[in-house]
RNA sequence: GGCCCCGUGGCGGAAUUGGUAGACGCACGCGACUUAAAAUCGCGAGCCUAUGGCGUGGGGGUUCGAGUCCCCCCGGGGCCACCA
């Protein structure tokens, strides 16, 4: 009998594939369209089972939907900048440019193994000038939108990596790469202003009904919408004032005293006459912003002498204290306290000595003797020490308060996001120049866009600290386009969220001379079906969003959201494993001896097996898919990455899961190309049903029209594995019915066609072959999804439960849609149901048809 | 600290969305084939003190009926976090 070739036949289909084109697409206007998109990888240089998972989700769904009819673009490309790449030329002595494009063609290699439906002819490289060179005019578009603008601002200074970083990118006081911690320098940066879509973002998140609703949480806490009140506090002998933002004006009576950011304006005017709190100002800015050093750090504060005058009563004022928790990036960098009322401010009251005024009583609190302990009252109540806000709710004083606020012109509404402008300059080499020239006289002026790209030199130090651009002898002297003169470049390139944030419509037309052609783009956007990692639920998702508006506003093209669909995939884990002297070790390197325990497979030595965690290179507990595809093939790590866990769980890799789709693979092999063995003649190709067959054919035709809907259904819900388990079940159906049945070989003959249809965006290459083997002609890729006849998936006989109150008693076979009357007194003969009764009359007997008998005793 | 998810056999997970809990697979046991093993095929299996009883983390509730809905508790996880 002949074996399966995997490899051989794998090999065969791939080319075979791109021999035809199958999977090249173009705008047909005829067909619905229908745009599949994986999150693009980091050419780190060898693909990892995350990323196996990942577009094995995304080609299932690209295959299913295409044989539904669709006009199916998916394509794949490389987010090609990025620090590692530099680190690499630092360390092994290679060009980023070299180094990148190596590892591209490795993981392009490896990916094609996989048999993935790309369109390889729209593949992207993001460090590529055709590329980047787009997005430089789209900078210099948003700057002439006001988009994009220059500050200069306290900034996230990664001490490590030698550059700034986002907000999104600082972890627990901590660089996310680097895990150094995070010092505060005030630099020149570029910032696009995604704060101006900060209402739009928030609001249009509810619209975005095919994302999970964790990302949308995630999403709408990010940008943090805070309602409150902008109350001007008046500073005693000076012609300024302190403007404050509150979430709670309702507890202003409760204020004694106000506290300003070290990096406040104000501070830092004081600062300058004022040795003492120049050193308190450079002790906060030296203050760590890690979860421990939150935790531990004392509220500290240094009384400016200064007094702000109570905006409400003109004869009151407090003390306005510098204080470390007061953050200058937030609201306006200045607060009121109200020490009653709020944790931080009873902390810092007790510690100074300041009044603790309630003003909110609790709803069964006794006004005379309620007292404020250690612990601020955050809840609801009763306004009361409050003058005309006394006897209100919080809400209704809130209202109220501001009314005053705003008749005396010393307060307005405010609402305040958490959501920072995005800043996008990195001082490294691996990324997009930013196209920006200084020149003494003329200013910050853009580089003109004939003059696009600005690239790269390719002969940089990479060994001396700092930016190589800014290092590099001659790169950055230039003539100024508007006066001539003598200009430097902007030696700052993008963030690298940057490529990512439009990289999805650059795929509906790559090749093109422009960034991409709106028809174009407007035709295959927004992405239909967006497949990623959970960890890029904040940034990359939400910058694309805002990208997305801002390339509208400047005329790219006709679109808010560009991703109606989302699905976050789970991580691929796998069980650790450590040696006696607790160093941890490679799957490859452990096996199981006799009774079970886990060994060294050199020497023999015990193995301490600790918990399943994330495939990470320190842990060793990785398994390389390149080993896997190469024992086992595609199809099967394919169909293990689909059978055991939905798609957004978590999927432990395992070996003996690995060999049970293995051995599914070679079952549908046997099965359906060997007779003798998998039991049964298959009928010839077009052969049509007999009249007549046998009641065990019959079923299983039944099951045939019914899997078909099943899974169509479980594959619209992401539910591939339970998808997969319906097909092995029909399989295992098939398999069951008798080679002596009549109208067995017609069964055969169609529940295998069908099989092997359905599992098409599974196990491509093994459905092809078979396929083929059947007597089907050409591509199956571009044969339609199976049809199922109604009437087949309907049962005509039915198993309804019997139940006596609550409890299942026996079951009995009904006619679909039967009598109340005929389903009650079957179900009242069950011997079980008579047992149970035992001899008492039933109070009632609640009949759902096609469906249950409750009988109630 | 705030907000949010999740707890189902030895394991991964199913369950028509309130209607026979445990599909499908993994691991396991028994049998067939084999000189033997592997592979393959067949059978078995939630638990228990078994013609019955108990079972979806624990307790309560709603309902004829709860894994599914509501309340409390326990356990695990995630996101954010001196955000005023």
């Amino acid at each position: 009998m002949e074996r399966y070739n995997v490899k051989e036949t794998e090999a065969k289909w791939q080319k075979a594939w791109a021999d035809a084109g199958t999977f090249e697409v173009t705008e047909d206007r005829s067909k619905p369209k229908y745009y599949v998109l994986e999150m693009f990888p980091y050419p780190s240089g060898r693909i990892h089972m995350g990323h196996v998972r990942n577009y094995t989700l995304g080609d299932m769904v690209a295959r299913y939907k295409r044989a539904k009819g669709f006009n199916v673009l998916h394509p794949m490309g490389w987010d090609a900048f990025g620090l590692p790449a530099e680190n690499a030329a630092f360390e092994r002595r290679v060009h980023p440019d070299t180094w990148t494009r190596e590892n591209i063609a490795a993981m392009r290699a490896q990916l094609k193994v996989m048999g993935l439906s790309y369109d390889w002819t729209r593949e992207i490289a993001t460090c590529a000038p055709e590329y980047y060179k787009h997005e430089q005019k789209m900078f210099l578009d948003f700057v002439e939108a006001g988009l994009a603008y220059r500050k200069e601002s306290w900034v996230n200074w990664d001490p490590e990596e030698n550059t700034v970083l986002a907000n999104e990118q600082v972890i627990d006081g901590r660089g996310w790469r680097s895990g150094a911690l995070v010092e505060k320098r005030l630099l020149s940066q570029w910032f696009l202003k995604i704060t101006e879509y900060a209402e739009d973002l928030l609001s249009a998140i509810e619209g975005l009904d095919r994302w999970p609703d964790r990302v949308r949480l995630m999403q709408h806490n990010w940008i943090g919408r805070s309602e409150g009140a902008k109350v001007r506090f008046e500073l005693e002998g000076r012609d300024d004032a302190l403007e404050v933002f509150t979430t709670r004006p309702d507890t202003l009576f409760g204020a004694s005293f106000c506290a300003i950011a070290a990096n406040h304006p104000l501070s830092s005017a004081l600062a300058a006459d004022n040795p003492d709190l120049a050193a308190f100002v450079a002790e906060c800015n030296r203050m760590g912003t890690s979860e421990v050093a939150l935790e531990t750090a004392e509220k500290r504060g240094f009384d400016t002498g200064l007094r702000a005058v109570h905006p409400l009563d003109p004869t009151w004022t407090v003390p306005v204290y510098v204080a470390n928790f007061v953050l200058m990036e937030y609201g306006s960098g200045a607060i009121f306290g109200c020490p009653a009322h709020d944790q931080r401010d009873l902390d810092f009251a007790r510690k100074y000595g300041l009044e603790v005024t309630p003003v909110v009583l609790p709803p069964d609190a006794d006004a005379a003797s309620f007292e404020i302990g250690t612990e601020a009252f955050v809840g609801e109540g009763t306004i009361y020490n409050s003058r005309f806000l006394d006897g209100l709710s919080v809400d209704d004083a809130k209202s109220r308060v501001i009314d005053s606020l705003e008749e005396m012109a010393s307060g307005s509404r405010e609402i305040t996001y958490r959501l920072r402008d995005w800043g996008v300059s990195r001082q490294r080499y691996w990324g997009c120049p930013v196209p920006m020239i200084h020149c003494e006289s003329c200013g910050i002026v853009p580089v003109p866009e004939a003059d696009l790209p600005v690239t790269l030199p390719t002969d940089v130090d990479f060994d001396a600290p700092g930016n190589p651009l800014d290092n590099h002898p001659t790169w950055k002297h230039v003539t100024c386009p508007v006066c001539g003169g003598h200009a430097v470049r902007e030696t700052d390139t993008f963030d690298t969220f940057f490529e990512s944030s439009w990289y999805f419509a650059r795929f509906c037309d790559a090749q093109g001379e422009t960034a991409f052609d709106a028809d174009k783009a407007n035709y295959w956007l927004p992405v239909d079906q967006y497949i990623g990692g959970i960890e890029h639920a904040v940034l990359h998702l939400l910058y694309s969003r805002f990208f997305t508006r801002a390339l509208k506003r400047c005329g790219y093209l006709d679109l808010d959201e560009p991703f109606a669909g989302l699905l976050t995939q789970g991580m691929v884990i796998h069980e650790t494993y450590k040696d006696p002297d607790g160093s941890w070790l490679f799957p490859t390197e452990v096996t199981r001896a006799e009774g079970g325990k886990w060994v060294t497979v050199d020497d023999q030595r015990p193995v301490v097996v600790g918990r399943i965690e994330k495939m990470s290179k320190s842990k060793r507990n990785v398994v390389d898919p390149e080993a896997i595809i190469d024992t086992y093939g595609a199809d099967t790590a394919r169909l293990f990455m689909l059978s055991d866990s939905p798609p957004e769980r978590d999927l432990e890799w395992t070996e003996a899961g690995v060999e049970g789709a293995w051995r599914f693979v070679n079952r549908l092999w046997r099965m359906m190309t060997d007779a003798g063995n998998g039991g049964g003649e298959i009928g010839p190709l077009g052969m049509a049903r007999p009249d007549a067959v046998d009641p065990s054919v019959a079923e299983a035709e039944r099951a045939i029209h019914k899997t078909v809907k099943s899974v169509a259904e479980s594959i619209e819900r992401f539910r591939f594995n339970a998808a997969v388990a319906q097909v092995r079940e029909l399989v295992n159906t098939l398999a069951d019915v008798p080679s002596t049945a009549t109208g067995s070989s017609w069964l055969r003959r169609f529940g295998y066609e069908t099989v092997v249809r359905l599992i098409e965006p599974m196990t491509p290459h093994l459905a092809q072959e078979l396929w083929t083997r059947l007597g089907g002609t050409g591509m199956l890729a571009d044969v339609a999804w199976p049809g199922f006849d109604p009437a087949l998936v309907i049962d005509d006989v039915l198993t309804i439960a019997v139940q006596v109150n609550g409890k299942t008693r026996g079951t009995i076979e009904l006619p679909r849609d039967a009598e109340k009357d005929a389903a009650e007194a079957a179900a009242l003969e069950l011997p079980g149901v008579v047992r149970a009764l035992a001899g008492k009359t039933p109070k009632r007997v609640v009949v759902v048809p096609n469906r249950i008998v409750n009988v109630v005793g």
